[in-house]
RNA sequence: CCUCUCGUAGUUCAAUGGAUAGAACGCAAGCUUGCGGAGCUUGUAAUGUAGGUUCGAUUCCUACCGAGAGGACCA
C-alpha cells in the first residue's frame, strides 16, 4: 500500500515539475484519522518556488485523478500535508490477512535469501550470569526472529569465555577454600575472592597468573580436574537459563579454541601486529585517527580477547556459511571491535562488511553501577526468580490451568520487554523495585490484551457464534489503521536491528484494543462476526509480536 | 587530556527534518446491572544553555554545561 502511494505521489510531482523531490510516506498523528500522509507538498514548494499550500492543492487534483485503489479520500491539512485515508475494505483486508497468513502475519523478504549468523548473550563460566547477559540475550533472541520473519536463515551463535584470567582467579579462590565441588554460587564468589586479591595483593597476583597460563597448557593435573568440573558445571548452568528464556542456539564457540587459532593468525601477519614492551600489539591508529593500539599477545605469549577474537571469526568461517555475522554485546566494548575489525579486514579483506556489532547499553541500577566487587550485582537468575513471584502473587487464584509455567511466561515477558521497549544502544536504568510492576508499558500489559481476545474467542465458540469471512471495516478505526502497519514496522525494525519498533507498536495496538474493549461488547451485538473477526486479528498479530520479541504469548493469565 | 555515546514532564521511556512533542509510572478525580479491573476515562507536567542551517529543528552543525563508556597486556 505504502509504496503504491509513494508511486503515485512520484507521478504527481512529475507532472508538476519536481520529479525528484525527496518526499516521505509516513503515519500521521492519531488525531487526524489518516492511514498515511505525505509532506511531498512542502518539499516540492521550495523546488518550484511556489507556496507549499498551493502545490498541496494541484498534487491533490493529481492524485485525485490518479486514483489509487483502496484510497478513499486525500485531505490537505497544516501547512500542506496530504492526509490520505484508506477505504473501510482496503483496512480490512489487513484483518482478513491475519487470519489467513496466521503465525506468518507480519513476514517480509527483506533479508530473503541471506543466511545470518547472530551471537549474543556470550557469559562467561566460572562468573555469574548477571542483568546484562539477560540484555544480549533479550536483543540478540529478538533480532533473530526479526531476521527469520524476514526471510533469513539464522544461525543462534554463543561465544563462552572459557579461559582467561577471570577463570584463574576463580580457580585460585577455590583452591584457597579447599572447594574441589561446590555449586554455581561459590564458583562465582571464588572468582570475586580471586578478582579481590589479585588486585590487593601482589603474590595472589602472580600466583593467578601461573594459574592462568597453567589452564592454557593443561600443564597440572590438579588444575585441570578443577576447571574441568567448574566448566562444565557452569555452562550446565547456563543451560538452564537458555531454556528458561526461550533461546536455543545452533554453534557454540569457546575461548578455549579461538584462542590458539589467534595466536596462529597473529604470528602469521608480522606485518600488522609488532613487538611492543614484550607484547604484541596492533597500531589501530596507523589506520584509522579514531582507533588506538590494543594488545592481542600478552607478554606471556598468552592471546587477549583480541586475538581471540581473529580466531572466532576463522571459526565461524568455518563451521558455517553466512552472508552476515552480528555479534550482540555491550557499549563499553564499541571501541574495542572496531579496533578488532580493522585488523580482521586488514587479514581477510574479501570479509569486509561480513562482521558486524549491535551495542546494547548498561544496565545501572539506580544507586550507581553495578559491580561485582561492590557486592551489588543481580544475577540474571534472582531477578527472574523475583519476577516469578511477583506473577504467581498477582496471578492469585484465578485457577489458570498450568500456573507455574504461565508465571514463567509472564516473569521472561516483562524482563525482555523492559529491554525492548526502549532503542537497543541506550543505557537502562534499572529500578527493581519498578521492574517488578506488572503495569502499564509492559510485556505483561501485551499478553493480557492477548488472552483478553482469547478469551472472546473462546465464548463465542462455545456459544456457536461464527467470524465474519467477508469482513467489513470500520468498525474500529483506531485498530484498523493500526493492523496493516504491522508488517511494515517488522521490516523496519528487521533492516534497523531495532526490536523496539515491535514493542512499541505493540503497546499501541494493545492500548488501542484495550480502549475499544472497555465500551464496545461484541458478543450479543448485530455485527458481532465482523468484530470477532478483528478481535481474531488482533490476536493474531498481537502473538506474532511477541514471538518477534521472544515472549511467549499464553492463552490464560 | 583525547575519542565515542547521550541530555525530553517529578521518574522511566517514545517521536523516519514536519502538524497541538506521545506514553507509562507517580499524583488528583472518576468507571462493576458487561465477553477477564494486570483494564478504561479525565486532569497534572518536559525538549540542558547560547548561537547557526532550514519554509519548518527534540532531530543536522558549532561552542559551552552535565552524565556515561572507552583509551596497552581483563572481557
Amino acid at each position: 500500500m505504502k509504496e503504491k502511494i509513494e508511486a503515485a505521489v512520484r507521478g504527481a510531482l512529475a507532472r508538476l515539475g519536481a520529479p525528484d523531490a525527496a518526499f516521505v510516506v509516513e503515519y500521521p498523528p492519531a488525531e487526524t484519522g489518516a492511514d498515511y500522509a505525505c509532506n511531498a507538498a512542502l518539499v516540492a514548494g521550495k523546488q518550484l518556488g511556489q507556496k507549499p499550500r498551493d502545490v498541496a492543492v494541484a498534487m491533490h487534483a493529481a492524485l485525485e485523478e490518479a486514483h489509487i485503489s483502496g484510497v478513499e479520500k486525500i485531505e490537505i491539512a497544516g501547512p500542506g500535508f496530504l492526509n490520505i485515508f484508506l477505504s473501510s475494505e482496503s483496512r480490512a483486508t489487513a484483518i482478513v490477512a491475519a487470519r489467513e497468513e496466521g503465525d506468518r502475519w507480519g513476514s517480509n523478504d527483506a533479508w530473503s535469501g541471506k543466511t545470518i549468523m547472530v551471537e549474543y548473550t556470550d557469559p562467561n563460566p566460572f562468573k555469574e550470569f548477571h542483568i546484562g547477559h539477560l540484555m544480549s540475550n533479550a536483543i540478540g533472541e529478538s533480532v533473530a526472529r526479526l531476521f527469520e520473519h524476514s526471510g533469513a536463515d539464522v544461525i543462534r551463535a554463543n561465544y563462552q569465555g572459557d579461559v582467561g584470567p577471570h577463570v584463574a582467579k576463580a580457580i585460585w579462590g577455590l583452591l584457597q577454600e579447599g572447594l574441589a565441588q561446590s555449586t554455581v554460587a561459590q564458583i562465582s564468589a571464588a572468582y570475586v575472592r580471586g578478582a579481590a586479591a589479585y588486585e590487593e595483593n601482589t603474590d595472589a597476583k602472580r600466583e593467578i597468573e601461573e594459574i592462568n597460563k597453567k589452564v592454557y597448557e593443561k600443564s597440572d593435573e590438579k588444575i585441570n580436574a578443577l576447571y574441568a568440573w567448574g566448566r562444565e558445571e557452569t555452562l550446565k548452568h547456563f543451560e538452564d537459563i537458555y531454556a528458561l528464556l526461550g533461546t536455543s542456539f545452533d554453534e557454540y564457540f569457546f575461548e578455549s579454541e579461538t584462542g590458539p587459532r589467534g595466536l596462529e593468525v597473529v604470528h602469521a601477519h608480522p606485518e600488522l601486529f609488532v613487538e611492543s614492551d614484550g607484547a604484541i600489539v596492533f597500531h589501530g591508529e596507523e589506520h584509522d585517527p579514531k582507533l588506538h593500539t590494543r594488545v592481542f599477545v600478552n607478554k606471556q605469549g598468552l592471546p587477549t580477547y583480541e586475538a581471540k577474537e581473529i580466531g572466532l571469526a576463522q571459526m565461524k568461517r568455518e563451521r558455517c556459511a553466512f552472508d552476515r555475522s552480528i555479534t550482540v554485546t555491550a557499549l563499553e566494548q564499541e571501541a574495542y571491535f572496531n579496533v578488532v575489525f580493522t585488523a580482521l579486514e586488514l587479514i581477510y579483506p574479501e570479509w569486509k562488511g561480513v562482521f558486524e556489532h549491535i551495542h546494547h547499553g548498561m544496565m545501572q541500577l539506580q544507586s550507581g553501577k553495578m559491580s561485582s566487587r561492590k557486592g551489588n550485582v543481580i544475577t540474571g537468575e534472582s531477578l527472574i526468580g523475583d519476577m516469578i513471584t511477583a506473577a504467581k502473587e498477582k496471578m492469585g487464584e484465578r485457577g489458570v490451568a498450568n500456573p507455574e509455567e504461565v508465571a514463567r511466561q509472564i516473569a521472561v515477558a516483562a524482563i525482555k520487554f523492559s529491554v525492548l521497549k526502549q532503542g537497543a544502544g541506550k543505557n537502562i536504568i534499572f529500578d527493581p523495585e519498578k521492574s517488578l510492576s506488572l503495569e502499564g508499558e509492559s510485556g505483561p500489559y501485551i499478553q493480557y490484551a492477548h488472552t483478553r481476545c482469547v478469551s472472546v474467542l473462546k465464548r463465542a465458540e462455545e456459544e456457536s457464534v461464527a467470524l465474519s469471512a467477508h469482513v467489513r471495516g470500520g468498525i474500529a478505526p483506531d485498530i484498523e489503521r493500526l493492523l496493516p502497519r504491522f508488517p511494515e514496522v517488522v521490516e523496519r525494525a528487521a533492516v534497523q536491528y531495532e526490536p523496539h519498533f515491535v514493542a512499541q507498536y505493540l503497546i499501541e495496538l494493545s492500548s488501542a484494543f484495550n480502549s475499544w474493549y472497555a465500551q464496545e461488547r461484541i458478543l450479543g451485538t448485530p455485527d458481532a462476526a465482523d468484530k470477532l473477526a478483528l478481535v481474531s486479528a488482533v490476536r493474531q498479530t498481537l502473538k506474532n509480536g511477541l514471538w518477534l520479541l521472544g515472549i511467549s504469548a499464553p492463552e490464560e493469565m
